[in-house]
DNA sequence: AAATAGTTTGACCGATTGCTATGATTTTGT
DNA sequence: ACAAAATCATAGCAATCGGTCAAACTATTT
């Protein structure tokens, strides 16, 4: 019962990270589901014992993802200073995409072949977006921060801290660090973070100007 | 002589632009020689006589996307002040990913992948970016901007600029642009401008504070 | 201990993979 | 006009694809 659960959900969990790896690297239709069983450390009749199909894998991936980040990543309900939402934001959301690249290059790979799978979730993200719209706005109405277009301010900040997990090989190579050596955080989190506050005329400290 | 020559050029170019459509959405163990051929308009049969394997294809892609970039992208070689280089260098930028989407995605997807087949090129990148750091340098030292990173604010503009191809579908998506519908670049160059030109303590009109 | 339920396995399915052999067809230089 | 060269399509290769199957195996319940 309790043991076979647990087991059970164990395998699950232990295929869900191993397809993660695998499709962030090479996409639905680049990965087989052999590469999937291998990585899992199963036969690949083993897998088909636990997954109805591929596509089905891929899509509660998705779906797992999408939540995720609903749950983790919203700069709207933060009834703080702007400084301390917009730093909190950059940085939990730059610490999620160096700890977890994958998923965020799984995410990555979907929307650049054109999002087939997103239909059903764009609802939700959106209504995200257009809430912390609302908030920038209203920081800007009541003169806490300088006017910027709320829309693009986000989407830059989300391109910003994407782009240090999908583009990890990159950034080492530039910053000269091996394969296995940790990237500095504390160095790329802050860059960020006064890029987009001093967009809004803040700072660490307070407002300028 | 001329005409054939010209003819058997023209099929490499159809080939070339065909594969990198087909490669930056499913990257390379995704995309079939089938897939190519098809988007290609010719046999399969027909594409392999004109292409020795498909990983030949593909390192071929890429090498031509490097190529194109060190020609079209540096920061380096702008005599102007600061704000007019950094403006025109996103403009540019930000243009080029508007207008060629697919070439960002394919490279984005060679990064994701682990950049297995950049070992060649990065030297090349990398240099273009220490000298480009060395002009920022140089800008901070004659008080013509506030300090900076000069490596993370490149990498900064390139996960911006980057964004607008990689991410299109859900750009249109949270901008309400149907899939044919041009984008507004206007305004995404101008936010994306100005956000990084205050970084630097400049507007449009000259220097801050 | 017998019966039952859950799990793993290797063999196998038709379809598709990258790629090629070969002969037909077209284009070319003379 | 003719031979040579380049290009094309058909068919096919072994290998792999996603997925299934029944039989072997293990665990749990009676």
């Amino acid at each position: 019962m309790t043991a076979a659960e647990k087991k059970r959900r164990e395998m699950r969990e232990t295929i869900r990270d191993a397809s993660i790896r695998e499709f962030a690297r090479n996409g639905l239709a680049g990965t087989s589901t052999q590469a999937i069983a291998d990585a899992a450390g199963i036969t690949k009749a083993q897998l088909h014992y636990y997954i109805s199909s591929k596509e089905e894998l891929y899509q509660e991936v998705l779906r797992y993802i999408v939540e995720q980040w609903r749950e983790i990543f919203f700069l709207a309900a933060s009834p703080e200073d702007p400084a301390t939402a917009i730093s909190r934001y950059i940085e939990q959301k730059l610490k999620h995409a160096l700890e977890y690249p994958d998923i965020s290059r799984f995410f990555a790979r979907e929307i650049a072949r054109g999002a087939p799978e997103m239909s059903p979730h764009w609802c939700g993200l959106r209504k995200a977006v257009e809430e912390a719209s609302g908030v920038i706005n209203r920081w800007i109405e009541g003169g806490k921060i300088k006017p910027v277009d709320p829309l693009l301010f986000q989407i830059n900040m989300w391109a910003v801290t994407q782009h240090y997990a999908e583009y990890e090989a990159q950034v080492r190579v530039l910053m000269n660090k091996a394969a296995d050596a940790p990237l500095d955080d504390g160095r790329i989190i802050k860059e960020a973070t006064t890029l987009f506050l001093l967009r809004c005329g803040l700072t660490e400290e307070g407002m300028v100007s």
